[in-house]
DNA sequence: AAAATAAATGAACACTGTTTAAAAACTAAG
DNA sequence: CTTAGTTTTTAAACAGTGTTCATTTATTTT
């Protein structure tokens, strides 16, 4: 019964050699300019054979799309030996801006591209689970600092919700290429300057 | 010579009544699934006479994007009348995120999509000229407060960047419906619950 | 009325995502 | 070892896309 079971691994290896290849274009050229024929010109198949192994394109780019928070989550991780709330709340932050400026494509397609989300909310419920576990954590983070009394006067739900725009509109101004507007000499360094002016009014709501 | 003038007239109407069609279509199925012909049916000509008023697709978005500019700038002039630079500072967020919100596919066009940012700078130099009206604006707006002494301790331009970037990535996580994550009864409210939050952290930045 | 100019057309080109009938490859049973 | 049955892969086709261009149509000038 072995041989049902190489030609499982088979087809998952060529299902993943499908997502690199998708990945590599995507990276290279876009979402959008990337083709199911351009996809199967790089792993040397027909275009017909990409489905049988995912429904449509946005299939192919929804599994990307996980391996993104996935991606994300394991950076997060780190974050649970550090004890204090704020201290914790800030390095999200630049965990965050980080991996979004190193993988700008990979942002873009989590975060800002429409496409992925819709497919999502047409397999109706569920709708964009990963984002969910992020956002949570952002959450109870904030919530932790709350607790142990800062942010006074501020709300958990709204104050997450704008912490994770804060350092969304940043990374997303940066990658939709709307820098152009600062000094020509700042733009380089734009969203960690933000992100530094950022922290210094967490220390000021401190209490 | 009144004849020459009318044919001009003309031109100028039917390069409006494409950018109309364009609009219509656009904001009704987004600009990606809007095509050439859609366009041109609607307004019952050729696909062809359209790339006799513009370049290509993107020059015709393009001229859309501009108008969304004037739009923004124009609700912006009550500030004039405003000469507290704090409160003007808070009455442009609110402007600005009422603008987003209302026109969420101009908003997205002028400040999320790639495509129009990408066809400016290709035309080099004057990059993203509508853009840099609206940030001096904010920019100038913000040198003011530092120079009656609010804002003690941080720096025009990456403040500047940073205000923007905070209004900016709430309205484009809405618009992106990124939204579904925070509290379902707190959805359609969570982006004048976060700039609320966004004022009062302002106010306490006052001194 | 004829010539010149401008505008609009529709066909064509090279693409796109997706479907599907047929072919090829491979496995299992007799 | 051959035959039957599956699975995988393919190429062709469909309906759509942005864009170009020779040709036709309409208008203005001479």
């Amino acid at each position: 019964m072995g041989i049902a079971e190489r030609k499982e691994r088979d087809k998952e290896e060529l299902r993943e050699r499908i997502l690199v290849a998708a990945k590599t274009l995507f990276l290279e050229k876009g979402v959008e300019k990337t083709s199911i024929r351009n996809i199967a010109d790089l792993i040397e198949y027909s275009p017909g054979s990409i489905y049988h192994y995912f429904k449509d394109k946005n299939e192919i780019f929804h599994a990307l799309h996980q391996g993104g928070f996935q991606q994300l989550m394991s950076r997060m991780e780190v974050l649970a030996a550090v004890s204090n709330p704020m201290e914790r709340l800030k390095r999200m932050g630049a965990i965050y801006v980080d991996f979004a400026l190193e993988n700008p494509d990979m942002y873009d397609l989590m975060f800002i591209k429409d496409a992925p989300i819709l497919h999502v909310s047409n397999s109706n419920e569920e709708q964009w689970k990963e984002g969910f576990g992020t956002f949570n954590f952002l959450r109870s983070t904030i919530k932790e600092c709350i607790d142990v009394g800062h942010f006074r006067g501020h709300e958990e739900e709204a104050l997450s919700f704008l912490v994770w725009s804060t350092v969304h509109g940043m990374v997303s101004l940066r990658i939709r290429r709307r820098c152009e507007v600062v000094l020509a000499q700042r733009q380089d360094t734009i969203v960690h300057d933000g992100l530094n002016e950022f922290f210094s009014i967490l220390d000021r709501l401190s209490s």
